[in-house]
DNA sequence: TCCCTTGGTGAGAACGTTCTCACTTGAAGT
DNA sequence: ACTTCAAGTGAGAACGTTCTCACCAAGGGA
């Protein structure tokens, strides 16, 4: 493998130049020339690691995430190595399996001297580990799920407005009745705040029995399902308030033969078929309505506002937190009950 | 940060011996001990872009893949990672979004000198970019995909003997006219070659009409499936060469209403569902009978057949290609024709 | 007793860059 | 014509390890 010292001699130019240059710094046409040449001719590469070694610059970024199986994380990623390529960074992947601990060891691992920037979706509440990595002036940016109380750069969706307004649409059409099934992460508390101050603010009640919380994976979406649909005073609409919940639901409409929305009507927070390849079940009518997150787009605003920050390194800093608009996606999943009752009236 | 000559100063022991320690030589218990007490004094950690550059290791590993978003890769990759953290390594993840290019690119990026091996999923029927990198002692392992001509370490599974085991299953049970609809990928060829000789080998006819290639993602495997079940002599039987086209099959199922295995059986090479997050599909009787890939073993083999070659980087060497065991899975999906006969006859 | 081996040691070179700093050159400003 | 300045240059130190090599002590075989 030749080295800069290999092109210094068979150019003539000196090492410092041709670093210099190789860097993008301007140096005169004739010694642009006489490197180009003898860069070519011995194939000559620079050696990022030597070039890490001084500089303490790695060109690698690290992604942790909690379980890279979930469809929601393969698109961002996608996008985000995309991204990163074009600026000549690579990605290392980093899947902590839902265990917070290991979740904290993956980001020490990284941080030590590896990347130069870190792009994590959490799970865990506390945010020690992540001060830590900024403290020693590593770029870190959050992945869809904040901690309270924590500042720091973000990408996120939006996930108490799209809720809120997603409820007020149906309390609209006339859901008076609404219960929710959710989980126990960041994002799940996000909505259904969101849920619940949609409800409060058209002075509907917050009836307990409509509301399950579910620590995922372990509980069992469609049991909680069951168990709501067979109250004696059941909700009219269900809030499912994540893929897994809305996955159950399905689940529930198939086992119990629900008819949607006539029995029940449904809105997922997230499309159940994120992936080219299962995109099928929009075949099952009706679709299921869906609070659509952009994933491409949380990659790429991941990778921007990364590189923004690996570039000016500036120490005080005030964190950016980017909240990207979902998409509202309606069907014949929810039934107008306004109308309905119109035309029962009419009758 | 402290460095290892920190560490000399502090413990008294010349930076040879602690690199040695470091590296899990032997050296005397008095040293040991004042190594350790030094080191967690300095919370000292080793620099790895200093130690690769004259030890030219970096421990991290390249994983090319076409498609990050395709819901195979996702279950490899975990486990591949996980296998790989476990021995001090990291895996930089690059998708190549199936441009053949793109995938010498990535591949030459990450050979020159960044990573101490490599996994891919070539889209390529030319192995030139992979020669170059064993050329230059870089150990590559295929995945999932061979070159024709071409021997290298591999991971793949039974595509041909699984694919002709199931089909002389169906043949068992009644059904001669059997077609296929399949990609072009090298994982597709081997598992028509399954197909076609076990209808060789019962001596039943290969009709043309019978077999459709497409190329995917292009072309459409609904429009092929269609236009096959309209044939005035249908297959009785259809054999999924991939799950792109099983999909297809779900959503010929849907939009014309098939009776599943009444009107046509299904066989599908792949599980409809990999995710997680996705296995709902199960709830749509009868499910289709598939050719199961052991997705995570594929990446445990994967991550072993790599270490050991890095452990030994042996110039001379012969290729080792692990086939792994696919399972079949029947289900309601599949007639059995001959027995329907027999009560036929019965009346 | 002497030689030879073995296991452990430390000094210093090596890895291939980037960075620092003092220098040269030519153009612009007076 | 003389200073000032900016842009470009090259020598050599620096980055933090690992590697090479000569060395030393202790133990075993002759």
């Amino acid at each position: 493998m030749a080295t800069i010292i290999d092109v210094e001699k068979e150019s003539g130019v000196s090492k410092s130049t041709i670093s210099r240059f190789l860097r993008g710094m301007t140096v005169t046409e004739e010694n642009r020339r006489k490197i180009e040449e003898a860069v070519k001719k011995l194939d000559y590469k620079l050696n990022p690691i030597a070039s890490g070694l001084k500089s303490s610059k790695t060109f690698s970024v690290g992604v942790i995430i909690p379980d890279i199986t979930d469809s929601f994380f393969p698109p961002i990623i996608k996008e985000f190595e995309h991204c990163m390529l074009e600026h000549g960074y690579h990605v290392i992947l980093s899947d902590y399996g839902n265990e917070k601990g290991k979740e904290i060891n993956q980001l020490r691992i990284l941080s030590d001297k590896l990347v130069d920037g870190i792009v994590i979706a959490t799970s865990n509440t506390r945010s020690e580990h992540i001060k830590t990595c900024l403290d020693n002036g590593l770029p870190v940016i959050m992945l869809d799920r904040l901690i309270a109380g924590f500042s720091c750069d973000s990408i996120t969706v939006d996930n108490f407005n799209a809720s809120y307004r997603a409820i007020g649409d149906c309390i609209k059409l006339g859901h008076h009745k609404i219960g929710a099934v959710y989980g126990h992460f960041y994002t799940d508390g996000e909505r259904i705040k969101g849920v619940k101050k949609a409800l409060k603010d058209c002075r509907l009640p917050i009836k307990d029995e409509y509301f399950t919380k579910l620590v995922l994976p372990a509980d069992n979406p469609e049991e909680a399902i069951e168990k709501m649909i067979d109250l004696p005073d059941p909700p009219t609409l269900l809030f499912c308030s994540n893929i897994y919940v809305g996955i159950g639901a399905l689940k529930v409409r198939l086992k119990r033969n629900l008819n949607i929305p006539e029995d029940l009507s449904i809105i997922v927070f997230d499309e159940i078929s994120g992936f080219p390849n299962h995109d099928y079940v929009t075949y099952i009518k009706p679709e299921f309505s869906s609070i659509i997150q952009p994933l491409s787009e949380i990659g790429k605003y991941a990778a921007e506002l990364l590189l923004e920050r690996m570039r000016n390194p500036q120490r005080e800093y005030k964190a950016v937190n980017i909240e990207l608009k979902t998409r509202l996606k309606i069907t014949q999943s929810i039934k107008n009950i306004k109308n309905d009752l119109v035309s029962d009236l009419k009758k």
